[in-house]
DNA sequence: ACCACTGGTTCACTAGATAAACCAGTGGTT
DNA sequence: AACCACTGGTTTATCTAGTGAACCAGTGGT
């Protein structure tokens, strides 16, 4: 990998991201670099509007700027400018908050969200990072995923992040087989307490996961005698999504 | 500005940002650089997941990886974690769908969205771009700036959004005047025909606008009988949003 | 007065970025 | 089928521009 200076940058970026507002010292030993070094970076990104300082207490911390070039990310806004129809369906249908949720890597990343009207809500905002075995988009992705996808995913530490956050792998196999099964995961609490949820993949044309859609709402509402109805509509919404999305194929 | 080639791979970006999936040859066309330092700019941000290269169209695009590392811009997610809460209350009281937008140079971007229950949506997908002066956030914007920054704002070309878009200075700068005197911004279908707006700005500790709320929906509910009444509201929740903000300011 | 930090600067060294010319592949025109 | 105007990508000689270590100055705590 060339363009040391350009590695840098970027990794002063995800840094200053992971951190918030953050002083150059701590960036420099983070990064494993000279002050100099990352100084320069900075200064450089903060010319581009990247990155901006805090005039008292010295900090740096990324700009709007970043976040409106990357919201545009080819991935992202196709996928979301395709999915919004069929999640506004899905939302007027069950009355629940929507997700549509697209990989990074190893995790999931909310993309986009329609709101429940009702008061009780389940919130979780945009960029939100998802573990794939602690949420219903993350266990529909990995169904629909390869198995050897899977396989390597298990390698990777399983966090809890509620206490019914399922983490024991054959447990896991277990769901995902059903999930096949059945059409849509379920997810019951294991992201945030209260919570349930049901999700679908969404499928590209060669039948490789795009992203998940899902419905969220209080367990109070999302009942298991509702699993059945909603579990449908949350399925033949990703259809859609997947059919719309497969001349267009990026 | 040093650091060259950070500038460069920056410049990349931001370009692939806006051209979406796009070629070698006229990134470096539009760039106006050699196609091999674009290429180098390129691989590298490929290597760090920034960009990826569709295989057979050739043509690069950002990746969702962007999008989640500028998501959580500084700027961005704490006055957006400040104002979900006055933001759900409003919803709530109007029933209508309700924005934040923060700045970014001399436009706003949308950074969070609540919406409404009702069938007839107004829908702005996160991140657009909102021009100040064909909103009601950006006319709400406007008007809590200081008057040297409106002046410098008007040098720039005001153009028409839709047909009913304010682009007359004067006219403009009435609605200004208007908008200091009640509290809240009126904006009848200029950013989107049939959608009708009402915005107001959220005060940092000095005074300066840090962004602006608005609720929005179709010209048919959001009718002059009701803009004091749902004007009021909006003043009140970018008012609860500064005041929550003013002590963790940046 | 000292210490352990901080953000930021200086400078000699050389790693690494640059541009222009070039190659090879493709789709359309004549 | 030969040509043309593109495309993405590669090579190489030149020299710009990025690097780290040591250093300075300011700050808060003991």
């Amino acid at each position: 990998m060339s363009t040391q200076s350009v590695v840098t940058a970027i990794r002063v970026i995800e840094a200053v991201s992971d951190e918030q507002p953050v002083g150059l010292s701590e960036l420099a030993r983070e990064l494993d670099a000279s002050k100099a070094t990352v100084l320069r970076a900075l200064t450089t990104l903060e010319g581009l509007r990247w990155v901006e300082q805090n005039d008292s207490s010295k900090l740096w911390s990324l700009t709007a700027h970043a976040y409106a070039v990357a919201v545009r990310s080819g991935a992202m806004s196709t996928l979301r400018d395709i999915a919004i129809a069929p999640m506004n369906a899905l939302q007027l249908a069950t009355t629940e908050t929507v997700h549509l949720a697209i990989p990074d890597g190893d995790i999931l990343i909310l993309a986009e969200r329609l709101d429940t009207p009702h008061v009780l809500r389940a919130f979780l905002p945009l960029g939100s990072k998802i573990p794939l075995h602690a949420s219903a988009t993350g266990l529909a992705y990995l169904a629909a995923a390869e198995d050897a996808y899977i396989h390597r995913y298990f390698e990777s530490s399983l966090d809890s992040v509620t206490e019914r956050t399922l983490t024991d792998r054959t447990v896991l196999l277990d769901e995902i087989r059903a999930v096949r099964a059945r059409g849509y995961s379920i997810n019951e609490e294991g992201l945030s307490t209260g919570i349930t949820s049901l999700g679908a993949a969404i499928l590209g044309p060669g039948g490789d996961p795009l992203g998940s859609v899902s419905v969220s709402g209080p367990s109070s509402r999302i009942v298991p005698e509702r699993y059945a109805e909603y579990g449908a509509a949350v399925h033949e919404a990703a259809r859609a999504i997947g059919r719309a999305a497969a001349p267009g194929a990026r």
